[in-house]
DNA sequence: TGAGTTGAGGTTTTT
DNA sequence: CCTCAACTCA
């Protein structure tokens, strides 16, 4: 049994309040998920099914969070609510209704990478180079211009590209989509939309079972997630959204912050509840970051608070270059956690770009102070692990030709561009899919008999295990296909060391596993199943890899999370605010709204640096401070060490680093 | 097919 | 300056 007098009243007010929109503006470290499982948990105790409520989140890692937690407040049958990403939602949803929606059972999921080489390859088609059309441009434009009835285009505003070009190359784009069997990221969510508008009947179903809403992250929604969201919450209106406009950093992505500034428009008679006691940072900290967000006009006015009082001043510290930067706030780092006994997991390296990484990965590495890059190459981005997913994907949809062009010559088979590309030209011919076109080689003419032959084998190896998934696990399969493709012939190729060559067969071999695992949890285990999960994770659950390290991270990639001990990086004109974004209103809102994401990251100790010069374009270029660090009241700031933020000269920062760097000699001789 | 060369462009990236 | 990708020649 739960009690709601753990909350504070706001919470409370929260969590208690089940019928009808409700609106709950949760400020940064006000006890967010702590409302939300607590809600859940007294509608549970209200008598509300299981069954009957839905949870939608951003993230996995989110959603993985909000279902731990609800566990453990009302134990098993938490199980049965559904705590979903928009994306698996949308998944589910397809996969149910696929043939409604003319799609095969066994689609594939395209990702942001296949999207984009649609686009080149339709681009290229019509010979157009994308020197100036950038192909993830095109791709933003043509989902922002798609409407959901059906698959036509509204352009209206070309704004340079001609509009030819966007209809001409999402035909293709979609025409290559549907034989294919297959539907990008944006489909997940456009599908539904369009199932719910034009299948009554399963609307309805889905409303009657979907009776309680909750979505997290509100303010990060998209128009085609607020329209998903708003026709299932249709006529019981029984939702209520979690956010924070000032947090909306992905405005970028389609993200539309008017969303959560308009909710009470969109549903009349919302209740509101601002939840606004923090209870993660200084009043230091909490003051400079309601400063600094305080200068944006257009959002819903809230000030958080906290019981902590004062707390150390926010550091401001200027060095000469973005090495030198790299220096300081190590040095300092080290320092911090010696003086407080803190383990590096304690402290984040925070910056705008992961670009700016390099100089402190270099000074961590020397220091041998144990960090990690979030946010870097991550495991499924690795060559062996696309590969082997591709093969898997070849075996599940047959139809997916793009699957098949990266791995048909990977092992090499001696398949070159002219081969795939008579190859291509009889699967059109005879109107069938790349696959089954490699069994039928011999019909190709102009083949030579070498490529003939190793096309054959290809389709004969692929089309074995694909008869063997009818009747065996899909880990058996994977397993079988995986030995037969001699993969570790490619791998010595493109592998440096043997251990190398080890480790990355070693992946491959984890990706197995993880199949073994679904299995184990899944009622009806099938690739094709396996495959559409893996497509929707992407940056795994690396928190057992970052334990006991410093987090060196995008803004972007910090958001929700915290630290005793934060380090901004970075912190001049040009980078924060990113100059490309300064251009707009909107963008510079949302650059502020970054940094003060960024600052609401802090516990107890915050310090903000940024080099006086950078090398940028083989030129070293001046930087100013950032104009945020005016808005940051001074006295909740100590920058008298080197007076570096107001103008400091070369010099007296030279000055300054030496000192730092001589203390920090002293430092490492007595460790 | 693969290594070397040239040239452009250089924000963020939950799924 | 440094990176990525397209192009070029052996």
């Amino acid at each position: 049994m739960i009690s709601l007098d753990d909350l504070n009243p706001q919470q409370r007010e929260a969590a208690r309040t089940i019928e009808g929109p409700v609106l709950v503006l949760s400020g940064a470290g006000t006890g967010k998920t702590r409302t939300i499982t607590y809600r859940i948990a007294h509608m549970l105790q209200q008598g509300i099914a299981c069954e009957n409520i839905l949870a939608v989140t951003f993230t996995n890692k989110a959603a993985r969070e909000m279902r731990q937690r609800v566990r453990t407040l009302v134990g098993k049958r938490a199980q049965q609510i559904q705590v979903s990403t928009f994306h698996s939602l949308g998944a589910r949803m397809v996969r149910e209704h696929a043939a409604a929606l003319g799609l095969r059972p066994h689609f594939s999921i395209y990702d942001g990478g296949e999207q984009v080489a649609l686009v080149k390859k339709a681009l290229r088609g019509i010979s157009v180079t994308w020197k100036k059309y950038k192909p993830e441009d095109i791709l933003f434009r043509l989902h922002a211009a798609r409407g959901w009835r059906d698959d036509t285009l509204t352009i209206r505003d070309a704004d340079g590209v001609d509009s030819a070009v966007l209809h001409s190359v999402w035909d293709t784009y979609r025409a290559t989509l549907r034989s294919a069997n297959a539907v990008d990221f944006e489909d997940l969510l456009f599908l539904p939309l369009r199932l719910l508008h034009t299948h009554k009947d399963v609307l309805r179903q889905y409303r009657e079972r979907f009776r309680y809403i909750l979505v997290d992250e509100y303010q990060d929604t998209n128009s085609t997630q607020f329209d998903l969201l708003h026709t299932l919450a249709g006529t019981h209106r029984n939702i209520c959204v979690v956010g924070d406009d000032d947090q909306s950093i992905y405005g970028w992505r389609g993200a539309e912050v008017r969303n959560i500034l308009d909710f009470e428009k969109h549903y009349p008679h919302a209740k509101v509840i601002r939840l606004e006691e923090n209870y993660r940072s200084t009043t230091t900290i909490l003051n400079a970051a309601n400063a600094v967000i305080s200068k944006n006009a257009e959002r819903k006015a809230k000030r958080l608070w906290t019981q902590r009082r004062g707390g150390a001043k926010i550091r401001c510290v200027a060095a000469v270059d973005e090495m030198d930067e790299a220096e300081l706030v190590v040095a300092d780092l080290m320092m911090q956690q010696r003086e407080r006994t803190l383990p590096p997991s304690a402290f984040a390296i925070l910056m705008r770009m992961n670009t700016q990484a390099r100089p402190f990965e270099e000074v961590l590495r020397r220091y041998k102070v144990p960090y990690v890059v979030v946010g870097g190459m991550q495991f499924y981005d690795r060559k062996e692990i696309k590969d082997f997913l591709c093969y898997m994907r070849v075996l599940a949809n047959p139809q997916d030709d793009e699957a098949l062009l990266r791995i048909i010559n990977v092992p090499a088979r001696a398949l070159g561009e002219t081969s795939i590309e008579r190859l291509g030209r009889a699967a059109a011919q005879a109107g069938t899919a790349l696959v089954p076109m490699l069994s039928r080689a011999e019909e190709i003419r102009d083949l030579q008999p070498a490529a003939r032959h190793a096309m054959a084998q290809l389709g004969a190896m692929l089309e074995t295990h694909r008869q063997m998934l009818a009747q065996q696990p899909p880990a058996q399969v994977a397993r079988a296909l995986w030995a037969a493709v001699d993969y570790r012939r490619e791998l010595e190729t493109s592998s440096r060391t043997p251990q190398e060559v080890d480790e990355r067969m070693a992946n491959a071999q984890a990706l197995i596993d993880s199949i073994a695992y679904y299995e184990q949890h899944t009622q009806e285990p099938t690739m094709s199943g396996f495959l559409q999960q893996t497509m929707l994770l992407n940056r795994d659950d690396d928190e057992e890899l970052s334990a006991g390290k410093v987090a060196v991270m995008t803004v972007h990639a910090a958001k929700g999370l915290e630290f005793p001990c934060v380090y901004i990086a970075g912190a001049h004109q040009g980078i924060m605010p990113h100059a490309k974004s300064a251009l707009t209103a909107t963008g510079m809102a949302e650059e502020r709204r970054l940094f003060y994401v960024a600052v609401t990251r802090a516990r107890d100790h915050l310090m903000i640096s940024y080099p006086l010069a950078r090398m940028r374009f083989g030129a070293l270029e001046q930087c100013a401070p950032s104009e945020f660090l005016t808005d940051i009241p001074g006295e909740l700031m100590d920058w008298d060490k080197n007076a570096a933020v107001r103008t400091a000269t070369q010099e007296e920062t030279a000055g300054f680093v030496a000192l730092f760097k001589k203390q920090l000699a002293e430092q490492q001789q007595t460790p």
